[in-house]
DNA sequence: TAAGCGTATAACTACTTAGTTATTATAGTC
DNA sequence: GACTATAATAACTAAGTAGTTATACGCTTA
Protein backbone atom coordinates (compact mmCIF):
# COMPACT_ATOMS: atom_id res chain seq x y z
CA UNK A 1 0.00 0.00 0.00
CA UNK A 2 1.54 2.99 -1.00
CA UNK A 3 1.95 5.93 0.95
CA UNK A 4 -0.38 8.16 -1.24
CA UNK A 5 -3.04 5.02 -1.14
CA UNK A 6 -3.09 5.33 2.89
CA UNK A 7 -3.22 9.18 2.97
CA UNK A 8 -6.96 8.51 0.93
CA UNK A 9 -7.57 5.90 3.04
CA UNK A 10 -6.77 7.90 6.29
CA UNK A 11 -8.94 11.04 4.51
CA UNK A 12 -12.34 8.34 4.29
CA UNK A 13 -11.62 7.19 7.85
CA UNK A 14 -11.44 10.86 8.83
CA UNK A 15 -14.71 11.89 7.44
CA UNK A 16 -16.55 9.27 9.00
CA UNK A 17 -15.31 9.86 12.29
CA UNK A 18 -17.59 12.81 13.08
CA UNK A 19 -20.75 11.12 15.16
CA UNK A 20 -23.03 13.71 13.56
CA UNK A 21 -21.41 12.09 10.53
CA UNK A 22 -22.41 8.86 11.12
CA UNK A 23 -26.12 9.66 12.49
CA UNK A 24 -26.85 11.70 8.81
CA UNK A 25 -25.76 8.37 6.97
CA UNK A 26 -27.46 6.42 9.12
CA UNK A 27 -30.44 8.87 8.54
CA UNK A 28 -30.13 8.86 4.73
CA UNK A 29 -29.91 5.23 4.88
CA UNK A 30 -33.50 5.38 4.24
CA UNK A 31 -33.92 7.52 1.57
CA UNK A 32 -32.61 11.12 0.47
CA UNK A 33 -33.49 13.72 2.66
CA UNK A 34 -33.28 17.88 2.39
CA UNK A 35 -30.50 19.92 4.81
CA UNK A 36 -33.58 21.21 7.22
CA UNK A 37 -34.77 17.99 7.29
CA UNK A 38 -31.56 16.07 7.82
CA UNK A 39 -30.80 18.79 10.88
CA UNK A 40 -34.00 18.11 12.29
CA UNK A 41 -33.42 14.34 12.23
CA UNK A 42 -29.56 14.97 13.92
CA UNK A 43 -30.56 17.72 15.99
CA UNK A 44 -28.03 20.45 15.03
CA UNK A 45 -28.75 23.52 13.03
CA UNK A 46 -28.77 23.97 8.90
CA UNK A 47 -25.25 25.52 8.75
CA UNK A 48 -23.64 23.03 9.98
CA UNK A 49 -25.30 20.24 8.37
CA UNK A 50 -24.88 21.66 5.41
CA UNK A 51 -21.26 21.72 5.95
CA UNK A 52 -20.95 18.31 6.96
CA UNK A 53 -22.91 17.50 3.87
CA UNK A 54 -20.30 19.05 1.81
CA UNK A 55 -17.48 17.55 3.39
CA UNK A 56 -19.20 14.28 3.00
CA UNK A 57 -19.87 15.25 -1.27
CA UNK A 58 -16.03 15.69 -1.48
CA UNK A 59 -15.35 12.91 -0.16
CA UNK A 60 -17.85 11.36 -2.24
CA UNK A 61 -19.98 9.69 0.19
CA UNK A 62 -22.95 11.40 -0.48
CA UNK A 63 -24.91 12.85 -3.57
CA UNK A 64 -27.10 16.55 -4.24
CA UNK A 65 -29.54 16.02 -6.06
CA UNK A 66 -31.52 19.84 -6.35
CA UNK A 67 -35.48 20.05 -6.70
CA UNK A 68 -36.49 23.16 -7.18
CA UNK A 69 -36.03 25.41 -3.71
CA UNK A 70 -35.03 22.26 -2.03
CA UNK A 71 -31.50 20.07 -2.22
CA UNK A 72 -32.07 16.51 -1.22
CA UNK A 73 -29.07 14.38 -0.43
CA UNK A 74 -28.44 10.83 -0.96
CA UNK A 75 -26.20 7.70 -0.22
CA UNK A 76 -23.58 7.58 -2.94
CA UNK A 77 -21.18 4.69 -1.62
CA UNK A 78 -23.29 2.33 0.27
CA UNK A 79 -19.97 0.95 0.96
CA UNK A 80 -19.59 2.71 4.04
CA UNK A 81 -22.11 1.16 5.90
CA UNK A 82 -19.86 -2.28 5.49
CA UNK A 83 -17.21 -0.73 6.58
CA UNK A 84 -19.55 0.76 9.76
CA UNK A 85 -21.04 -3.27 10.50
CA UNK A 86 -16.76 -4.26 10.41
CA UNK A 87 -16.29 -2.13 12.98
CA UNK A 88 -19.17 -2.92 15.31
CA UNK A 89 -18.63 -6.61 15.06
CA UNK A 90 -15.20 -6.10 16.03
CA UNK A 91 -16.24 -4.09 18.72
CA UNK A 92 -18.29 -6.57 20.00
CA UNK A 93 -16.31 -9.25 19.55
CA UNK A 94 -13.37 -7.64 21.77
CA UNK A 95 -15.86 -7.06 24.49
CA UNK A 96 -16.89 -10.75 24.40
CA UNK A 97 -13.54 -11.35 25.06
CA UNK A 98 -13.49 -9.18 27.87
CA UNK A 99 -16.27 -10.67 29.29
CA UNK A 100 -14.60 -13.87 28.99
CA UNK A 101 -11.92 -12.98 30.65
CA UNK A 102 -14.28 -11.88 33.82
CA UNK A 103 -16.86 -14.98 33.06
CA UNK B 1 -27.39 1.36 15.71
CA UNK B 2 -27.17 3.23 19.35
CA UNK B 3 -25.75 6.64 19.56
CA UNK B 4 -23.43 5.81 22.43
CA UNK B 5 -22.33 2.59 19.40
CA UNK B 6 -22.17 5.42 16.91
CA UNK B 7 -19.70 7.25 19.09
CA UNK B 8 -17.54 4.12 19.53
CA UNK B 9 -17.64 3.54 15.88
CA UNK B 10 -16.73 6.94 15.23
CA UNK B 11 -14.04 6.70 17.45
CA UNK B 12 -12.88 3.44 15.76
CA UNK B 13 -12.32 5.71 12.34
CA UNK B 14 -10.74 8.62 14.03
CA UNK B 15 -7.96 6.39 15.88
CA UNK B 16 -7.52 5.11 12.25
CA UNK B 17 -7.45 8.44 10.17
CA UNK B 18 -3.93 9.22 10.50
CA UNK B 19 -1.76 8.20 8.34
CA UNK B 20 1.30 7.73 9.75
CA UNK B 21 -0.88 4.94 11.90
CA UNK B 22 -1.78 3.25 9.17
CA UNK B 23 1.69 2.87 7.77
CA UNK B 24 2.33 1.67 11.89
CA UNK B 25 -0.06 -0.63 11.49
CA UNK B 26 1.38 -1.91 8.08
CA UNK B 27 4.79 -2.42 9.39
CA UNK B 28 3.16 -4.36 12.59
CA UNK B 29 1.14 -6.68 9.97
CA UNK B 30 4.19 -8.46 9.23
CA UNK B 31 5.16 -9.10 12.41
CA UNK B 32 5.77 -7.50 16.20
CA UNK B 33 8.39 -4.59 16.41
CA UNK B 34 10.24 -2.32 19.04
CA UNK B 35 9.41 1.42 19.38
CA UNK B 36 12.65 2.75 18.33
CA UNK B 37 12.75 0.18 15.67
CA UNK B 38 8.91 1.09 14.77
CA UNK B 39 9.86 4.74 14.46
CA UNK B 40 13.07 3.98 12.15
CA UNK B 41 10.34 2.13 10.08
CA UNK B 42 8.21 4.97 9.76
CA UNK B 43 10.67 8.19 9.53
CA UNK B 44 9.81 9.26 12.82
CA UNK B 45 11.07 10.03 16.37
CA UNK B 46 10.24 7.58 19.09
CA UNK B 47 8.02 9.81 21.61
CA UNK B 48 5.99 10.58 18.31
CA UNK B 49 5.51 6.94 17.93
CA UNK B 50 5.16 6.16 21.15
CA UNK B 51 2.68 8.68 21.73
CA UNK B 52 0.36 6.80 18.68
CA UNK B 53 1.17 3.37 19.83
CA UNK B 54 -0.57 4.35 22.96
CA UNK B 55 -3.57 5.72 21.15
CA UNK B 56 -3.97 2.70 19.39
CA UNK B 57 -3.47 0.39 22.18
CA UNK B 58 -6.27 2.22 24.03
CA UNK B 59 -8.40 1.44 21.33
CA UNK B 60 -7.37 -1.86 21.38
CA UNK B 61 -5.97 -2.10 18.24
CA UNK B 62 -2.43 -2.95 18.82
CA UNK B 63 -1.13 -4.84 22.08
CA UNK B 64 2.10 -4.15 24.21
CA UNK B 65 4.62 -6.66 25.55
CA UNK B 66 7.44 -5.82 27.03
CA UNK B 67 11.15 -7.87 27.25
CA UNK B 68 13.86 -7.13 28.80
CA UNK B 69 14.29 -3.25 28.08
CA UNK B 70 12.45 -3.47 24.89
CA UNK B 71 8.63 -3.68 24.22
CA UNK B 72 7.14 -5.16 20.95
CA UNK B 73 4.15 -3.83 19.55
CA UNK B 74 1.50 -6.27 17.89
CA UNK B 75 -1.73 -6.23 15.78
CA UNK B 76 -4.00 -7.22 18.70
CA UNK B 77 -7.50 -6.37 16.42
CA UNK B 78 -6.48 -7.86 12.39
CA UNK B 79 -9.71 -6.73 11.15
CA UNK B 80 -8.58 -3.42 10.97
CA UNK B 81 -6.83 -4.62 7.73
CA UNK B 82 -10.20 -5.83 6.24
CA UNK B 83 -11.62 -2.20 6.76
CA UNK B 84 -8.61 -0.85 5.15
CA UNK B 85 -9.25 -3.08 2.31
CA UNK B 86 -12.95 -2.37 1.95
CA UNK B 87 -11.97 1.21 1.79
CA UNK B 88 -9.37 0.68 -0.94
CA UNK B 89 -11.90 -1.86 -2.80
CA UNK B 90 -14.82 1.67 -2.59
CA UNK B 91 -11.76 4.22 -3.77
CA UNK B 92 -10.56 1.98 -6.52
CA UNK B 93 -14.59 1.53 -7.96
CA UNK B 94 -15.21 5.31 -7.31
CA UNK B 95 -11.69 5.98 -9.37
CA UNK B 96 -13.25 3.34 -12.44
CA UNK B 97 -16.38 4.87 -12.17
CA UNK B 98 -15.55 8.70 -13.00
CA UNK B 99 -12.94 7.11 -15.55
CA UNK B 100 -15.55 5.59 -17.42
CA UNK B 101 -17.29 8.83 -17.66
CA UNK B 102 -14.78 10.54 -19.23
CA UNK B 103 -13.79 7.28 -21.18
C1' DT C 1 26.06 2.25 42.01
C1' DA C 2 26.97 4.02 37.85
C1' DA C 3 26.45 4.12 32.98
C1' DG C 4 23.82 3.06 28.85
C1' DC C 5 19.86 1.79 26.30
C1' DG C 6 14.90 1.77 25.18
C1' DT C 7 10.51 3.63 26.35
C1' DA C 8 7.16 6.86 28.31
C1' DT C 9 5.71 11.34 29.70
C1' DA C 10 5.53 16.57 30.21
C1' DA C 11 5.27 20.98 28.27
C1' DC C 12 4.79 23.44 24.44
C1' DT C 13 3.56 25.17 19.60
C1' DA C 14 1.05 25.12 15.45
C1' DC C 15 -2.67 23.61 13.01
C1' DT C 16 -7.07 21.78 12.08
C1' DT C 17 -11.91 21.82 12.63
C1' DA C 18 -16.72 21.47 14.81
C1' DG C 19 -20.25 24.52 16.01
C1' DT C 20 -22.45 29.22 16.23
C1' DT C 21 -24.25 33.51 14.36
C1' DA C 22 -25.02 36.46 10.73
C1' DT C 23 -25.41 37.01 6.02
C1' DT C 24 -25.91 35.92 1.14
C1' DA C 25 -27.82 33.32 -2.83
C1' DT C 26 -31.46 31.16 -5.16
C1' DA C 27 -36.02 29.37 -6.16
C1' DG C 28 -40.85 29.53 -5.53
C1' DT C 29 -45.16 32.38 -4.17
C1' DC C 30 -48.42 36.20 -3.55
C1' DG D 1 -41.43 43.41 -7.55
C1' DA D 2 -41.84 42.03 -2.65
C1' DC D 3 -41.96 38.14 0.43
C1' DT D 4 -40.94 33.56 2.02
C1' DA D 5 -38.45 29.30 2.29
C1' DT D 6 -34.37 26.49 1.69
C1' DA D 7 -29.52 26.07 1.33
C1' DA D 8 -24.70 27.75 1.25
C1' DT D 9 -21.06 30.68 2.82
C1' DA D 10 -18.26 33.95 5.88
C1' DA D 11 -16.28 35.08 10.13
C1' DC D 12 -15.43 33.72 14.45
C1' DT D 13 -14.55 30.96 18.83
C1' DA D 14 -13.30 27.02 21.28
C1' DA D 15 -11.43 22.58 21.61
C1' DG D 16 -8.66 18.83 20.24
C1' DT D 17 -4.30 16.99 18.67
C1' DA D 18 0.07 15.91 15.92
C1' DG D 19 4.79 16.80 16.29
C1' DT D 20 8.94 18.58 18.79
C1' DT D 21 12.16 19.02 22.61
C1' DA D 22 13.53 17.96 26.99
C1' DT D 23 13.20 14.98 30.71
C1' DA D 24 12.01 11.07 33.58
C1' DC D 25 11.42 6.08 34.19
C1' DG D 26 12.82 1.24 34.01
C1' DC D 27 15.81 -2.49 32.80
C1' DT D 28 20.38 -4.37 31.97
C1' DT D 29 25.19 -4.77 32.47
C1' DA D 30 29.79 -3.64 33.96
Amino acid sequence: MSEELIGLVATRFKVLSEPIRLQMLQQLETGRLGVTELANAVSSTQPNVSKHLRIMQDAGIVSRKQEGNTVYYSIADPSIFALCDLVCNSLKSNLAKQNAVFG
